[in-house]
DNA sequence: CAATTTATTTTGACCAGTCAGTATAAAAGA
DNA sequence: TCTTTTATACTGACTGGTCAAAATAAATTG
């Protein structure tokens, strides 16, 4: 019963994340999402108490899957240069997975000044964010391979290059560039880090 | 009269970011920016041809003026770690003005997807952008006190830097991390840079 | 087991409200 | 007067959310 109703919402779920990587969050339609789902227009709000609900847990749902996927890469990797790699790979994981998500995540960040679920929920995104960059740095100063003088600081930074980087490229529409962009990003970080050697 | 015109198109226009910064892109009535330029709404009518074109206009005004005056900043310095102090000074205007900018800004992105023009409108302001990085790094290569592998990549780089860091820092809606966002971008830059000395 | 009742899920028509764009009227200026 | 500019009224399309009724599944009973 409840396994089947948590199917239901994973499927509407799903359908308003494509929904909203074709048409973009403020003009999706309830209407939309029920067609991208193959049901009534009734059942998404059978489950969910209205669109914002919906786009909330689809926040919640894709972010914290996201950091799952890194954290779990770069937990299997035991160098520092190992995590760090893992991680921008996983981070830069293909053209086509970077569009869909930060198309959807773009719409997302311009909607968390209107709405303090959203923000709270990006907030925590960062925080796992930054908890994976803390555990890249700390095994590189222990390899002595790294210098920073600030590690809050640096691991902030790396999120900041790491979004700037898939947002530029994502605006110059090319996936061409994903190579190169993911290049890039690896290669300041490591000057950031003042990597050694 | 073509004066008078062109002082209620840019009147129209301000009301326009106005009613952007707090309402957001898409829920911006037309009502809403005659409100706020108080004018009726036929006024608005007449002096665009329709939403979409009110827009377009906007971002390209102030994108433009933004890389003018960051580029006017640049240009009273001599030295590259002037130029560079003072194009991040210039980008990290003040918590009010960031704020008011990357929210309309970060509308603007998430609509690039759907918008031609908006994407022709980004892609100048990004090439704006690296033409000033690169008039940066050249000063600091004659200087001899950067050290950079690639310098297309760099510039592309160094926007990076920027974008992230005030996304982020718009993100934790907390105005006294202005400062610490300035600092931890400008010190990112300067490693990224090789900055000797 | 089968018939019947109850609970859950789904449907789609419907409503009240909003918006962009248009048409028209009024005012101002030349 | 005639043209330009501004104000107001209107229209048609669309949206989020409601709801009563239908369909389906589960539980109960004889």
């Amino acid at each position: 019963m409840a396994k089947k109703a948590e199917q239901r919402r994973k499927q509407i779920l799903k359908a308003a994340f494509q929904a909203a990587t074709e048409k973009g969050y403020e003009s999706v339609t309830l209407q939309d999402i029920a067609d991208y789902a193959d049901v009534s227009k009734g059942v998404t709000n059978y489950y969910f108490k209205n669109k914002s609900d919906v786009f909330t847990q689809l926040f919640e749902w894709i972010t914290t899957r996201i950091y799952e996927k890194e954290a779990a890469s770069i937990s299997e990797q035991e160098t520092a240069i190992g995590k760090l790699e893992a991680y921008i790979d996983r981070v830069f994981i293909s053209p086509e997975e970077n569009k869909n998500f930060y198309r959807v995540y773009l719409d997302f960040l311009s909607q968390v000044k209107n709405n303090d679920s959203y923000k709270e929920i990006n907030q925590k995104f960062y925080e796992n964010c930054w908890s994976i960059g803390r555990e890249i740095i700390q095994q590189g100063l222990e390899e002595e391979i790294f210098e920073v003088d600030d590690v809050e600081q640096t691991v902030i930074s790396i999120r900041c290059m790491i979004d700037g980087s898939l947002i530029q490229w994502l605006m110059r529409d090319d996936d061409r560039l994903h190579d190169y962009y993911r290049n890039a990003c690896y290669e300041s970080i490591l000057q950031i880090l003042r990597y050694k050697k």
